[in-house]
DNA sequence: CTAAAACTGAAACAAATGTTTAAGTCAAGG
DNA sequence: CCTTGACTTAAACATTTGTTTCAGTTTTAG
């Protein structure tokens, strides 16, 4: 049942409703209409827009979190949500690794000039 | 002695020649000028546009690079070099803890739309 | 029924980080 | 000298992640 106006799924998730509209034009969400054309979110768009919230937090494009969600269902099972967290976190993981590599660099002792 | 072209540090540097120029609209390098009007870089301009890559990578913006440089001379001594360190291993350190109370989040076990 | 509040799409704007293009100038080697 | 490659500025373009504005439409509460 799509229930939820632009502006509820904004207050809900935390975003703008023109982060909204973006979200949906993006593809990280989606709307039905009503029969004057106005977008009617399901209740699940909140909380996709949390996870895209926190999937940016790791560095993640919208892109990539329009590929994430894509794996996710309206109605998600405890196996959909493992997956995402496997995959966030290991997202999360290599951007640490990138960055130790880089202070790695730093610390190495060579010249900034010579990295 | 100013003696390299914007070619010269774009090669000794390892980014594009209209990086060059970006950076140094920018302020992260300055240039002489020949008679007729060619930029003219001192040995030194590689070295900063160097720094200033090593600097993205950690996340900084050339805003805050223009910072960092600024209080790099043009022929720096130690202290300044140590000082450049701890700044931009501060920073690196900082975007990391970033990362990991992401991490953690995530990790915590709850609903990822209630992050 | 009506007035206010919320919605619509399209397009312009914004900031960051450059790249590309155009038309023309300079420098260096032979 | 003269050709060729490198240089110049200015402006347009590209991408990302939205925000703002416009003019008009829909929904909702009273």
């Amino acid at each position: 049942m799509s229930t939820l106006t632009v502006s509820d799924v904004a207050r809900e998730s935390g975003v703008s409703g023109s982060a909204v509209r973006f979200y949906e034009r993006q593809g990280l969400i989606t709307a039905g209409r009503t029969s004057g054309n106005q977008r009617r979110f399901g209740p699940e768009a909140a909380c996709r827009v949390r996870v895209a919230r926190v999937a940016q937090r790791i560095g993640l494009s919208v892109g990539e979190i329009r590929e994430l969600l894509a794996a996710l269902p309206p109605d998600p099972e405890p196996a959909d949500w493992q997956a995402l967290h496997e995959r966030l976190t290991a997202e999360a993981e290599q951007r640490i690794r990138e960055l130790h590599a880089a202070l790695d660099d730093i610390r190495s002792g060579r010249k900034l000039c010579e990295l």
